[in-house]
DNA sequence: TTACATAATGTTATTTTATAACAATAAACT
DNA sequence: AGTTTATTGTTATAAAATAACATTATGTAA
């Protein structure tokens, strides 16, 4: 379990606590108080953050969420669904799926590193 | 099946010739000989294209491939993998995938439109 | 502890990716 | 022909990400 410097904390405090996708401009904007200030410092932690998977990006929105299990940080394996009404993101942890999709990945001839899955419709609440 | 316009024949027709995914500026320094010359005429054609299943994109690389099945005008279940060594990406049509995926999403009780599934890892060629 | 190496931070400037806004044409419809 | 709708052209700007380099902190090993 690495521990988290300062930058990497505070920025990884502000996404965890939030209930949607923060985009990096929108969290550079909310830790200029804790003296975070400019870009470089705000993509670095996420970039260590995400190495770590503690945090996963949203490629499709350009936007990051803590992650909500507890494997990605070995796995790598991501997947989420996205409402396109309200825009909430959820992340799915089906170990079912992550074993079909790693076999699917092996036995095509590739030499399976990690995948990310994103769905998109809408949820419970706005269908 | 619909006809394209002027500029989408153009951009479409850069991007099928490519062995690799394109960038949208880079695609735009290449039509520009042919009378397109700023960004939201490439854009458009882009979005456009995307619409209606001939072209996808590669969200994790902010660029834009051919269409390699029929299906996926009607689908939008998109699924790639990913060389991180040589960057080839190649568009995987699986009936089994699409039909496992989208009847897991169906019984998460999210109403699915469409997924996008990318795989990294290494090629047959780069392993 | 000092010396060295490595990792993290601070800072400025720039690059890359994408869209807003509005005018001008072209195509489709009545 | 006149009206609506889609596409195009153009300029400017917004949004997302990185390059480059100086500085400070942290860890390691003599
Ligand atoms: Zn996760
Ligand atoms: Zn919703
Ligand atoms: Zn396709
Ligand atoms: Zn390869």
């Amino acid at each position: 379990m690495q521990t988290l410097t300062r930058n990497q904390q505070i920025v990884f405090d502000i996404i965890n606590k939030s209930s949607e996708p923060l985009k990096a401009y929108t969290i550079l904007s909310n830790v200029q108080k804790k003296g975070i200030k400019a870009p470089p410092q705000v993509y670095r932690a996420l970039d260590k953050l995400i190495e770590m998977g503690k945090i996963h990006k949203i490629e499709s929105k350009n936007a990051f969420v803590a992650c909500q299990n507890s494997s990605c940080n070995v796995s790598k394996a991501t997947a989420f669904s996205i409402c396109e009404s309200c825009e909430e993101v959820t992340e799915i942890s089906n170990s079912k799926i992550s074993k079909y999709l790693s076999n699917f990945a092996e036995k095509s001839g590739m030499e399976y590193k990690k995948y990310n899955l994103e769905f998109f419709g809408l949820c419970k609440k706005c269908k």
